[in-house]
RNA sequence: CGGGGCGUGGCUCAGACCGGUAGAGCGCACGGUUCGGGUCCGUGAGGUCGUGGGUUCAAAUCCCGCCGCCCCGACCA
């Protein structure tokens, strides 16, 4: 049960993540470093979260399929960056059965070395592409600083991994899956992201170009929320996925990933919360009304619980995620607090005045108070509910859209770059060096988050850190 | 792995400097009261004081070792 309030964003946003998270029950600290465990709450908001991918991974026309957690040492060593990239962090198996094992095992980080492996059984003729599978599972990455959500050892995601014919279906793949992504943050999450290409130095380890959505949260820092990578022939050669052409010739495949982790309710709770809690978008909320029957009398009760529980019928048939609070024990005012926490979108009372007047009042989890309470009749109530739900889903884009827009600056040189990146973004000309990078990073803390790809300006300029050409604008932030 | 801090009921902490055998608030259980914005009162359960050693008649308290956790710096979806 959630009790006492949280630390203000303005206080400690740190801290205010931290208590909500665990407050809100989303998850809670594991016995093991760095792990996490997913609460029933946080898990039903992630399988929402899935249900919403899954199904715009099978309109793409892909699959799901299942590869093992154990992938042989020497799989990761096939291909020299990705091997480098991640063998600070893996998690290694090394006895099995009481026996030491011939050759370690690792936890997998990511698949696309097992996955490339089974490819290349796979993969004979042009005629056995694409191949289009997408995986739901865990992976774990040794993590030095951990934080729920945001970093763990042990993370949930799915992974999409595909193989084509040629390099421009494998590139379109790509940011067909990004604006697939794009899709998802915005239209369920009400999370406003901006789709880029990483920088050499931030892109995946083993592929030829990284695509990423962006997120900005309310402290301004940038999250990197899913990402499509174009991995040219790197994996195709190192595990030789090759097929036979229509002219009878052997090639190699090109092949993509893409992945969209538990991240993302990060991105959900540093997007929306406020100082009262979590707000969730009703799109991918577990509950989207909790309704707070109120009486104080048993004659009261016996007027007021009929109502309430043919209202919960009728919502629950028009398909509105509805729970009912009718626990005794607790005041309404704790029930309210206790919800808002939970970041239930909507809200409804219902006692003995509204039973009277045939009405109900609904308060809106985004506009707190007086402000977001409103009457309603009970008729056409399901209806009702439904628009209102919509409403905040709008609003909470559009709120996280204007805040985020109104945080990215156009700095016009370099030192004013550095005091932008202290509280905001800055979308700059960049050279694509990788000493400018550097320079920004040490200087500021600063990274280069994305090179956008909408909203370049048709001409290039000179590079915001060393005045070189640059024919294009990145976005320098803090990040996650 | 470098710098700092902390380990005492489920949680937050007091007790330690000055050794005498453990307390508060919250939470939990039960009873009553209250209920349109975190009701109030009563009763009760719950602790090898992180761990191992040392000093002492006596250690949560003093000394030494170890373990664990958190925060700040080098890598990351």
């Amino acid at each position: 049960m959630a009790e006492e309030k949280l630390p203000t964003r303005e206080e400690n946003f740190s801290d205010w993540y931290n208590q909500l998270v665990l407050k809100a029950e989303l998850a809670d600290y594991s016995p093991v470093r760095g792990c996490m465990v997913v609460r029933p709450y946080g898990w039903t908001l992630w399988e929402n979260i899935q249900q919403a991918l899954d199904k715009r991974f099978k309109e793409t026309g892909h699959v799901n399929a299942a590869f093992p957690m154990l992938i042989p040492m020497s799989f990761l060593e096939k291909e020299k960056e990705h091997v480098e990239g991640f063998s600070p962090e893996l998690a290694v198996v090394t006895i099995g059965g009481g026996e030491k094992l011939e050759e370690p095992l690792v936890v997998r980080p990511t698949s696309e070395t097992i996955i490339g492996y089974m490819y290349s059984k796979w993969v004979k003729s042009w005629r056995d592409l694409p191949i289009l599978i997408n995986q739901w599972g865990n992976v774990m990455r040794w993590e030095l600083r951990t934080k729920l959500f945001l970093r763990t050892a042990e993370f949930y995601w799915q992974e999409g991994h595909t193989a084509h014919a040629t390099e421009a279906e494998a590139r379109e793949e790509t940011l067909r899956m990004l604006d697939v992504y794009e899709d998802f943050a915005v239209n369920e999450g009400a999370v406003p992201v901006i789709k880029g290409i990483k920088s050499e130095t931030e892109k995946f380890a083993g592929a030829v170009m990284s695509t990423t959505i962006e997120a900005m949260m309310q402290d301004t820092r940038a999250l990197q929320s899913g990402t499509s990578h174009y991995l040219g022939q790197n994996f195709a050669r190192a595990f030789e996925i090759q097929f036979t052409n229509r002219e009878n010739e052997l090639e190699y495949c090109y092949t993509t990933s893409w992945g969209l982790s538990t991240r993302f309710i990060g991105a959900i709770i540093m997007t929306h919360g406020d100082d009262q809690g979590l707000i969730l978008p009703p799109r991918l909320a577990p509950v989207q009304v909790v309704m707070v029957p109120i009486f104080k009398s048993e004659a009261e009760k016996a007027a007021v619980m009929p109502v309430a529980d043919r209202i919960f019928s009728e919502l629950k048939a028009a398909g509105v995620r509805v729970k009912m609070d009718d626990r005794e024990e607790v005041t309404p005012g704790f029930k309210f607090n206790d919800w808002e926490m939970r970041g239930v979108p909507l809200r409804m009372e219902i006692g003995p005045k509204d039973v009277e007047k045939g009405s109900v009042a609904l308060a809106r989890r985004d506009r707190p108070g007086r402000e977001g309470k409103s009457f309603v009749s009970q008729e056409n109530l399901s209806a009702t509910v439904q628009e209102m739900l919509v409403t905040i889903q709008a609003a909470l884009l559009e709120r996280a859209t204007a805040m985020r827009d109104s945080n990215i600056h156009n700095p016009k040189d370099y030192e004013e770059l550095k005091q932008v990146v202290q509280g905001g973004w800055a979308f700059s000309y960049w050279c694509e060096s990788k000493e400018c990078e550097a320079k920004v990073k040490e200087d500021t803390k600063a990274s280069t988050r994305c090179i956008p790809l909408e909203g370049q300006p048709e001409k290039a300029g000179e590079c915001i850190v060393c005045g070189g050409k640059a024919e294009r604008k990145v976005i320098f932030a803090k990040a996650y």
